[in-house]
DNA sequence: TAGTGGTCTAGACCACCAC
DNA sequence: TGGTGGTCTAGACCACTAA
């Protein structure tokens, strides 16, 4: 009686097959940032497994911050607005650790076909159609971040008509494109101020900026970004937190 | 019958507080790295919760890399070397992102009195005895990164002595002390090399170097260490990744 | 008050590993 | 072969939330 009644047939376990299911309604678009799940006895009774196994499923999308529980009211799915992206992917803090946010003005937004090595980064095809924009970030007044990006066209079209673009990109992905940025990978390194970045920041050339290579991924694990940050980091620090 | 049998009374679930005792006994040195622990169920009976319970506790445990699980083998005490340490803590790699291991040299080595910042830091009472390490980290023969670190003498009594210190520090914070770094906080900035820093690292002085800012904490959360690595990021990054 | 997630238990079968 | 963790189920009670 208690034995696994193969409701869904298969190889990998129960709780895992029910995990790509759900994630595969998450990336669909068929749940949206901020939806209420239906409870998990429903999600049982409709996958024809028992209640534990779909709690597990859901105990393992939330511990990867795709959902949220709220006791009492339901399982929704994450927003990454505000706090979430603010903490996991605006790190920027002053040189106490407190965090900042940093003001957006963009320079430049144009349509093109991608160079090699934003094809390499995005995984995409060379010459596919790809955003670029340019802009400036500030805290408090002050120009801090000289910031270049890489868009998939194809996975953010329209994005290059005259749309306003919001301070924090990722909450536009999420709300007009049911894009919700999972994972980013970050190269770090020191580099010297460029005349052109020099000129922004309002710098000397060559002061030492701090560079953030940064590849963002969908939950599907689909490069959907790529950004070079220069930051000048004589008041702020970029804070990290290993585990 | 099966309802909550308070065998652990308190406010706090079950499992939680078995976590807790279980991780006394980790911080205590009752288990070391690489130990084998009782399996599931006898932790279970031992402390009158069922195997369900412990379970948990041990699955958090893993996923906070606490412990190790081996189907078929048991549970183990986490080893915090090599591999581990090497992709958690020591994320140098080169500039396509693969790892990099330094090999370090020890400059000085001495035992003093906190100063102000450093007792800040590793929150120990000014003045107390710390051991002050400084060290040049190398990669393939060349020197790249010119790291300063404070420890706190009471949780590393004879580290001053005149004991070989191994590559990666952490390997023996875990192997002689029983301290395992669970986590670390980071602030990274780009400053210009000074006199000193630009010597051993073979630069011209103002050279931008990737300065980080590490404090390492054990697994009950104490500082156990403090140190600022300045990196020289010409063919090599400092990687990240955020989830 | 009804419904939700949170916790706890109990017992079954499986896959893996050492002996 | 026996023991371990891995998975799955079933059912109970609790704490929280909303109406």
């Amino acid at each position: 009686m208690a034995s696994q009644a193969p409701a869904i047939p298969g190889f990998r376990p129960l709780y895992k097959q029910v995990k790509q299911l759900l994630l595969e309604r998450l990336i669909g678009g068929f749940w949206k940032p901020g939806d209420l799940l239906p409870s998990e006895f429903q999600l049982a009774a409709e996958l024809g497994v028992s209640q534990g196994t779909v709690r597990k499923a859901l105990d393992e999308m939330t511990a990867e911050n795709m959902l949220v529980r709220r006791q009492g009211r339901g399982t929704f799915v994450a927003e990454h607005d505000q706090e979430h992206a603010l903490f996991h992917f605006f790190k920027m803090t002053d040189r106490q650790g407190q965090p900042l946010v940093p003001e957006s003005r963009v320079l430049r937004r144009s349509l093109g076909t991608a160079r090699k090595e934003e094809a390499t980064r995005l995984q995409i095809e060379a010459e596919a159609a790809v955003i670029r924009i340019t802009r400036i970030r500030s805290i408090a007044g002050k120009p801090v971040i000289f910031e270049r990006l890489t868009l998939p066209h194809q996975i953010f079209p329209g994005l290059n008509d005259g749309r306003e673009l919001p301070n924090t990109l990722y909450t536009l992905f999420a709300r007009d494109y049911g894009i919700t940025v999972g994972k980013a990978v970050e190269k770090l390194r020191a580099v010297p101020a460029s005349a052109e970045v020099a000129r922004h920041l309002d710098l000397e050339r060559h002061h030492p900026l701090l560079e953030i290579d940064r590849v963002a991924l969908a939950l599907d694990g689909q490069p959907v970004e790529w950004r070079i940050s220069l930051c000048h980091t004589e008041d702020t620090a970029y804070s990290v937190t290993l585990a």
